[in-house]
DNA sequence: GATCTGACTATCT
DNA sequence: AAGATAGCCAGAT
């Protein structure tokens, strides 16, 4: 695997449960704030989706808008809207999160 | 090995 | 305001 891509999953574990980030956040904690399709593409290509802390939660990474991706591989983003409402995560509508109140501040390293 | 394309977003026209 | 373009990286053909 790519550095860019586990770095990718390191950024997107430190997503907080409870909280989703936008893939441009992602980006940025990865220092390619211009890669954003690539977090997608690195995601898409997920080795282990799931809400574990050791697990990649590609679920709690959702567009700038706060809807869901359009070809999530967990069973659609119906799966993804119950694994984010089982965290807490509330939605403006079935496929839309509550961004403004779940949103991680920052993902950048410590 | 060159080319194409893809879970995005910001910027330009 | 809406449609087009650029930018980034890696895997697939």
């Amino acid at each position: 695997m790519s550095e860019f891509s586990e770095t990718v999953y390191a950024a997107v574990r430190r997503i907080p449960r409870g909280c989703v980030a936008t893939y441009g956040q992602v980006a940025e904690a990865i220092g390619r704030p211009r890669a954003a399709r690539y977090v997608g593409f690195a995601l898409h290509n997920n080795p282990h989706p799931g809400m574990d802390e050791d697990a990649t939660p590609c679920h709690r990474v959702v567009f700038k808008d706060g809807s869901l991706a359009p070809g999530f591989g967990f069973g659609g983003p119906a799966a993804q809207r119950r694994m984010l409402e089982a965290e807490g995560v509330r939605f403006v509508d079935e496929s839309h999160v509550d961004l403004e109140k779940h949103r991680v501040s920052t993902l950048l390293e410590q």
